[in-house]
DNA sequence: CGATGGTTTGAGATATATCAAACCTCGTGG
DNA sequence: CCACGAGGTTTGATATATCTCAAACCATCG
């Protein structure tokens, strides 16, 4: 029995694809890492020697400047897929942000395996052409939203994606209690603001009763109405 | 013989993954279109049901906020491709900033086409993923970076793209002189600013010597190296 | 308890936005 | 041919959001 049998993620990660022999081919070139926050799997820049796919925690994708300033390009939850198959280097690094548990995959072999199962191919585009489109919508927020803006989408972004993988496929679940998987630090670095900024944005819209802040990380919503608002 | 026997960018484009008759199947599927500069192919929010081919031309992938706020996503050049296959909707309007000639699919029979061409999805594959990288990378800019680190950094990778397909895989083509396809309020929108900042800092690149402008849309890069190390 | 790292709050500086006017360029029609 | 108008662009003066620098604050952990 291999190890993918009893994965978490099998339904939804790209292995959903594929058949039991399949799987157990996959399962033959993969092998599983842990990450405990602040450690990296790759780095920026670097030979394209790994994917991934992510079995439980968050990990962020960041790029930055030569003088040090970061910015966070993705976040990344189970069952997501992690790396650059096809390519010769890493345009971002991957860094835990929470304790994590991932199944790596050499990228040769991957892509090796991969060319030979087009349906594999086909999950990893409808994927990558998923996070595309995301991403192109954090554009907007980058370039064109102000402080109050950016940090009220990123709330509701984030009771989104934390909530755990829907039963139903049409509900989008939302979660109105959540522990945010970032430092204050990494949420500027997402929104592309100082921590300054974002501290002061919190603080305004708890004031302002659309949110509670129970403790550091522990975020409530207490007007999802209010939050999309300002969101713009 | 099929009008893709002619096609400019045959080689280039995601077409280059197919024979003889498999091109002819697709071309049967697909018609050509023209369109102004201004004109739109799709709409933000449109049901997805148009892909394309650029044969020739600019095109700007764009969204917006409601106040009518607006951000480039996205700007494709010949032998890109259009629209979001395996999707429901359209995140981004594209609209031609050039006069332009794509070639168009209905996005249910290309779905389908593609799901019988393993080499043709690979392509599109490694097309995602590579814009998906070029995306993350201009994150970093729209979040990151200083009014004149954007202009010079959009500079620099315009003199890269309006370059003439290389003939060589290896030698990076690069402009020294080029016309851009922007105006200055759509150079504003690619780089998150107002039409104004634009262009204070396209006359003072100019002043300091790094680059000089003939005519509105005309750019001469002066000094590469001086206009890299302003990119931050 | 006191040290430490992250967070909040405050006061001031500054880059960029905003508002407004002048300036080109180019096509049109008198 | 020139005057005119219209769009886009540049330049100027001012406002303001966000950054920067600095201090106070607060949990956590030895």
């Amino acid at each position: 029995m291999s190890a993918c049998d009893t994965c978490v993620v099998r339904n939804r990660a790209i292995c959903a694809s594929l058949d039991g022999d399949e799987l157990k081919a996959l399962n033959a070139i993969g092998r599983h890492r842990t990450l405990e926050p602040g450690e990296s799997l790759m780095w920026e820049g670097d030979d394209s020697v790994l994917v991934a796919n992510v079995i439980d925690g968050v990990l962020k994708l960041s790029t930055g400047t030569e003088d040090g300033r970061e910015q966070i390009v993705g976040v990344v939850y189970p069952s997501d897929f992690i790396g650059r198959p096809f390519g010769a280097t890493t345009g971002h690094g991957v860094t835990a942000l929470t304790d994590a548990r991932v199944c790596v995959f050499s990228r040769k072999d991957f892509d090796a395996f991969a060319r030979e199962h087009p349906a594999l191919e086909h999950k990893l585009l409808q994927r990558t052409l998923a996070e595309l489109d995301r991403t192109r919508r954090w554009m907007l927020l980058l370039g064109r939203k102000s402080a109050g803006e950016k940090v009220a989408s990123f709330l509701l972004e984030m009771s989104e994606r934390l909530a755990p993988p829907g039963c139903s496929t049409f509900s989008e679940q939302t979660l109105t209690r959540f522990s945010l998987p970032f430092s204050r630090q990494q949420v500027a670095d997402v929104l592309g603001l100082t921590i300054e900024t974002v501290s002061r944005q919190f603080t305004r819209l708890k004031a302002d009763g659309l949110i509670d802040l129970p403790s550091r990380r522990e975020v409530v919503i207490l007007s999802r109405d209010g939050l999309a608002a300002e969101a713009g």
